[in-house]
DNA sequence: ATACGACCTCAACTTCACTTGAGGTCAAGA
DNA sequence: TCTTGACCTCAAGTGAAGTTGAGGTCGTAT
């Protein structure tokens, strides 16, 4: 059954089929689903049975992440739809201005590091007091641990 | 002992006197050390002595973690230099015009997605075939798992 | 003489996003 | 009937970059 009959085209759909469809790994969508990323309901047999816009749902989820978006602000994100809904192009709206603003943020930063980091190259000053990459957190360390202006991870 | 004595002025450094010069923790001192990207002798009494250019290693492993560089390829770099000497500016020249061309990529991928993204704010296309953000990892599914042009990471 | 702070080791814990494995169920085809 | 394949659960492992804690040592100031 993983050719799509005809008939079947508005059946729910099984975990394998997410997966294949949705290219993700079976163990992926358990996962998402412990996370309340998605739900389903069970068949007679106990297994997994999702509606289809689950795919949606994915979508919007490996989209997000992309963005770099955590998968805990993206759950929370699906939580904040009414009634728990999928996603509409409205809410997609919503959701991924926000996002992009996340982005925005992220790749000014990157940018005012790669500029210093171009005036830094030829000079090799990194121990001078004057090195623009150094100077945000390596201050003259008296004011306690850690200046961390900006995340550092990113 | 946490004021600089002049007497001092070039006596190694102290694992505490190390943490509180660079702005890192002891513990993440000694766990550079386990990883070999710093290294110390140790003094009569089995406490580790750096030094003093262990606070140039050390900020260039800052500045090449903030550009998102791993520890372990930053352990690799240093490892290249000659005799294990800490980088000279013209190390840190050769490190940093690798490290930049990393962070060039990393801001191209990045604006790339930004712009596919603003392209689709308004559609909310998602599920559509020809939405740019869905395409190049979301395609028919049929050719095997995970496309996975780009780290889906960054 | 003793208390204190700085140091030591080693193991275990943290977060994130999953993956892997062991052991078991269920339905259909040969 | 038996075997296959897809599914199930739950626990543990992965890797990056550290942090936290327990238990112990060292040296110096009071």
């Amino acid at each position: 059954m993983a050719i799509l009959d005809p008939a079947d085209i508005d059946k729910d759909l099984s975990v394998g089929e997410v997966a294949e469809r949705s290219g993700v790994a079976v163990s992926t969508i358990h996962f998402y689903e412990s996370k309340g990323l998605i739900t389903s309901w069970r068949s007679s047999g106990n297994q997994r049975r999702f509606p289809r816009d689950v795919l949606r749902r994915i979508a919007v989820i490996k989209v997000a992440q992309r963005l770099g978006v955590p998968l805990a602000t993206i759950a929370e994100a699906l939580k904040t739809l009414p009634d728990g809904r999928t996603p509409t192009a409205e809410d997609w709206k919503r959701l991924s201005a926000a996002w992009k603003a996340d982005l925005d943020e992220r790749i000014a930063v990157l940018t005012r590091l790669r500029d210093g980091l171009e005036d830094c190259i030829g000079c090799g000053c990194l121990s001078l007091g004057e090195c623009p990459l150094r100077n945000p957190w390596d201050e003259l360390s008296e004011d306690g641990p850690g200046p961390r202006l900006l995340d550092p991870r990113r």
